[in-house]
Order: structure tokens, then sequence, then C-alpha cells
DNA sequence: GGAGAATCCGTAAACGTTTTCGAGTATAGT
DNA sequence: ACTATACTCGAAAACGTTTACGGATTCTCC
């Protein structure tokens, strides 16, 4: 079973395979009276040119790579929602890889991604070596980073503004009259959210304190295992309010909570950031920062089609500011 | 600033560029001794091969296309997750496009994906005419469905047993004393969940009612308006239980109920499908019917390949067992 | 030592496009 | 009517691989 190929329908129209693919990709040199001619044909025909061989000699295959840590994690398939979308509407379509959060598998499918030959890669980086790691090829492709700049790296970036993500977050709490406020989560891959609350902290003289896991993910469960090992480790807490470095930790951490009975937001605040979808369920009503999805995703992408389109243009950044969101799961202090 | 061809390494290592080709993917004809000779060369240059120029003369892409309604659905992105992660150790990428559950979208992406000369396509059909529209392509490119078999329609096909999972459902509801039962969601997109509650209606002699709402997507958002639009249209409801379609449904049920100031499970009893993560946040407790995720998606891709590799094979389903996960969300009527 | 087999490797065609260059034809201007 | 110009189109090279075919070298065995 023979492909039907550009040269069949040449054949048909009686023209050259030249015209054909003229006709088709739209540039001028070819009259309007043969065009429609020809696309009739295929469209009757139902050809598709085949992007495999334009790409060869075109050398832009219309393709992003797009590397996330775990797509089930609803931040990032948030994103990757909106990103797909914004990307098509350009014309590029995506290759998912996922990370598995492991810098080792990082490094592989970006490698196979070059080797897949995308346009450009958008990469939600695992942790903070990661930029390190993937510094040799950023020459070689265009790359955009959507997390914050860990490291003084030169590459472009979109991220929410993390520090003044915690800030407003850690200033909210205090505002609240916490005093005692521990940051439970990560800082390695969110150093600024980290800094953040820190500044915060120092700011009213008070004492910062961080919780956190040798593991790699954010999830439920990670949250869920961490809150587990600080409750096994304490007995009793010392801490009025829990800022959770992202939304999953927060429900592992809720859920871990409910277990030991400790109530929310009676025995201890809790707030989050990131405000993925559940945060806003009934009951859980989880007070949180807000990032704004639909920006970063479509600043991700066209920042990316800007270097794609003019590689010598050096490096972008973009700082989106977040927002926050008060449900119920903090308590005012008196 | 040329690429790195085949070639540039055939000068290097003093020999054909078909010989470098044989090297590198591993058939037989060339010595040990060069063989790791030009494999220790291109690791030192860093060259990989390029896939497209390859795919042009192998007719293979090695990539699979996933068509999803939306991958921000947490049902939609852990399948996903599965999908990748198992299509990756068979040495097949990803594709992914959301059809924004649109029909026309679907196809779009369809034919898209197939210009793009991708391998198989694996999809979650949005609605139950996806397969009628897309029944001409069946024949020009391997296709897997997941998705239960909406009509008697020819293709492979991996599923959950969505009769079985509401059956399994309903009589829960059932032995729990619960006479007065809604099923509410979509029907069109699972017709046997539908259909497997009715029979166990019947079974028992019990009405079947439904609700269903005009829109096609499935997300916490949709499931809250439908409940609005519901208690909108009944100012008091006749019901002791609802059985929702989704868990995303159910979820903005939920939200909806909390918000008129109906009770879970006091006031009314609540069961949903799929058991996506959420569904387990303390508080929530949703009792769902759990999908085997991973199951499916090692069946989905492992079935695709099959098809690949042997186009010629015919059609082949699946259909995996669900599982009732009991929480807090059903009530015991006496 | 010589014939045949086995092994290793090079030549070239092929995959399906885009695009440069030039040829041919129609149109316009003087 | 003749030249200059514009327009339309065809021939062919190029993109980076794989692979069928055949040539050369080495090996094996009598």
């Amino acid at each position: 079973m023979k492909n039907i190929t550009i040269k069949d329908i040449a054949k048909i129209a009686n023209v050259s395979y030249a015209t054909v693919s003229r006709a088709l990709s739209g540039v001028p040199g070819v009259s309007d009276e043969t065009r429609s001619r020809i696309l009739k044909i295929c469209e009757e025909i139902g050809y598709t040119p085949d992007y495999m061989a334009r790409s060869m000699v075109t050398k832009s295959t219309k393709l992003i790579g797009l590397i996330v840590p775990d797509i089930s994690n609803p931040f990032m398939s948030e994103m990757a929602f909106n990103i797909e979308q914004f990307a098509g509407e350009s014309g590029y379509h995506i290759m998912l890889c996922n990370s598995v959060s492991s810098l080792e598998q990082e490094q592989n499918v970006f490698k196979l991604l070059m080797g897949r030959k995308v346009d450009g890669i958008l990469i939600f980086p695992t942790g903070a070596q990661s930029h390190k790691l993937l510094e040799k090829y950023l020459d070689k492709i265009p790359v955009v980073f959507v997390s914050e700049n860990l490291g003084s790296f030169h590459a472009s970036y979109v991220t929410v503004d993390n520090f003044q993500g915690t800030s407003i977050g850690t200033e909210y709490l205090y505002s609240l009259g916490h005093r005692n406020i521990l940051y439970f989560g990560r800082r390695a891959s969110h150093k600024l959210r980290y800094e953040g609350y820190e500044a915060i902290c120092k700011k009213y003289g008070l004492e910062p304190h961080f919780y956190e896991s040798p593991y790699h993910t954010d999830s439920i469960k990670h949250g869920y295992d961490m809150a587990m090992d600080l409750f096994k480790a304490n007995s009793s807490l010392p801490y009025t309010a829990i800022f959770a470095s992202t939304d999953s930790n927060a429900l592992g951490l809720l859920k871990a909570c409910e277990e030991v009975g400790i109530r929310i937001p009676e025995d201890i605040s809790m707030l989050g950031f990131d405000n993925i979808p559940y945060s806003g369920l009934p009951k859980i009503m989880l007070s949180t920062i807000e990032q704004p999805y639909k920006l970063m995703a479509t600043a991700a992408v066209s920042m990316l089609i800007d270097k794609i389109d003019n590689p010598e243009f050096g490096y972008s950044h973009k700082i989106l500011s977040p927002k926050l969101v008060v449900r119920s799961s903090c308590q005012k202090l008196d």
C-alpha cells in the first residue's frame, strides 16, 4: 500500500510536483486558478503533505518538546493543557515527556527530544541542578524554563514571582497573628519561595523554620509521607501555621493531619501555593497563593516561539505576579 | 551552523557513512572493532542520528499520537503519565493533543496526527459519535480507543467494565437501603455506565432516574454548573443517593451541595466513578468505583504497539475490572 | 596453495518534500 | 512591433538517513 505523495497529485493535476508544493504551502508563484484546482484534488484524494519530509528540507519540525516531572500533577497538567492549546494555535505540536523527577531521566529525554529535532524545548525543571546539567545544550536548541531562576544561569524562563508569593502569604499569616510558622516542602526546587518566607520572618523578627524531605517529587502522597515523618519525629508541634511549598504538599499534609487528629484551621493554620482546582473543594478550602496558569502558559510558549524564530535574540525573562486567595484554612489568632 | 551528520562521523572514522549507519542501528555487517570505534566517536562528538531522516526511509516514526479531551482532567493526566512511561520503555514518544471535548477539534487533530505520520493513535473519544466520524481512517492507521464500545464499531479498545462498575455501585447503594437513586452525568459518552445502573434498578424494581446536561466536558466546574441547574429546577430532591458518572462530576456536585446546604452523606449519599486521587482527600472521602489506571494504560499501549507491528491482526478488546472503594460519602439508611 | 564461503564494507538509490534557478509565455509600455 | 517586465511553472539539487547489491578481503578446509 503505497503512500500518496505530492507526485501523485502532480500527475493528476498535470503539473510538476514543484507546483503542487507551492500551491499547498501557500507561497506565491502559482496562479490562483491552478492553485485552487490542485487544492480541490488534494481534498478529494485526501492527501496531506508529509511533515517529516517537509521538515528535512525546511529544518523546522513545528514540534515543541515539553518536559515535566510528572504530568499527573494538576499544576503540570493544567499548564500542559494551556501550553498545548496555545502552541496549537501557532501550528506547533507537543511532544510530552515525564522526567519522573529524576535528573538522569530529565537529561535522557532532553537528548532524545534533541534527536527528534524538535524546534524548541519547554521544561519544568525537576531540581535545582537541572540548569547546570542542561547548560551545555542551551546554545544548541531554544529552551525556556518554566521555573524561577535557580542559580545564576543564562537561560530564558517564565515564572511566577515566588519570592513575592511567599512574602504575601507570610505577611497574611503574620497579620492573622501567627508568630510560629513552619515552611513545609523542598527548598531546593523553589529557593525563592523559601526566601520570601524567610525574608518576612526576618522582617518581623520571627524565627524561620522549615521541614523538608529527601524525596524529589511533589504529590499528595509525598506531602502525606513527609507529614507523617514530621509527626513521628515531633510529638507535639510548636507551630500555629504551616506554609506548604505547593498545594499538592498541603493536601497531603491535610490528609495526615486528619489522620492524627489535628484540626485545620482550629489547631493549626495552613497555607498552600499554586491554587490547583482541588484546593477549592468544599471542606478543603485551602487558602493559597495562586499562579496565573494561563498567562504563564502563553508567556512560555510565545517566548519559546520567539526564540525559535530569532535564535540570536539572547535570553528573556518573564516574572508574573501571584495572588493570595483566602479561603478558610487559616485562622485569626487572638 | 551546520548539523553534524552521519557523514561527518564517517569522515572522522574513515569509513563510509553506510558503515556508520550500520554501527549505530545495531544491524550485523560491521566488525565489533569498527563498531565500537564509531560508537566512541559519536559519543565524543555528541552525535545523535536524525529521527526524521531515519523515519523517511524506515516508514516508522516511533511516535504515538495521544488524543484526550482535556489533559487537565486528573483521570486523563494519570492515564497519560502511565502511557508515556510505558510507551517510552518501548522506544515510543508521545504527541499530545487535546480535543477540548469537541468532535470537530478531535477530527482535526486526528488528521494532523496522521499528517505527522505517527505510527499509531491512542484516543480517549470525546463523545459517542467519535467512532463513527473516525471510522474512515481506521484502516489507514492503527488506532486504539480507550473507551467502552459505543455503538457496534470495529476497532480495538481497552476499557474498564463500565456496566459492571455501575452495577456494583448501584448494588452497594441498594444494600445500604437506597431506593431512590439519581444517575448524574452524561449518558452518551458512558452508555454502559448508565445501563449498569439501570439494570440494577430494574432488578430491584426501582425507577431509574437521570439528570444530564448538554455540555460535553467532564470537570469540577461542569459538575458544579450541572448541579446548580438541577437545584434550580427542583426545589427539593426526592433522591436519597446520587450516582455521579465521574469523580470530577461528583466533586463539582459536592461543591454545589455545600453551597446550597445539602450535607453529604447525611442528607444525600454520593457515589463517584474513576477514583481520582482527590476523591480520597480528608473531608471529601468520596466512595467511588476505581478504574485500574496502570493496567489500562499498559494494556492500551501494548495493544497499540501490537497493532503497529502486526497491522493485519484485526481488532482486539480488553475489558478490565473495576473495584468498589468505599469511603464515607454514602450513608446506611434504616 | 587454491577454491569456496564468510565477513566486512562501500556505492548508490530511495524516502517525500522545499526551493533555487532558469525557461517559457503572456502582458505592458513606448 | 519590439523590448522590458511580470508571471507561471518545470528540472533538479538538497535534506540525513537506511538498505539492497556487489566488491574486496580474509578465513576455512582439503
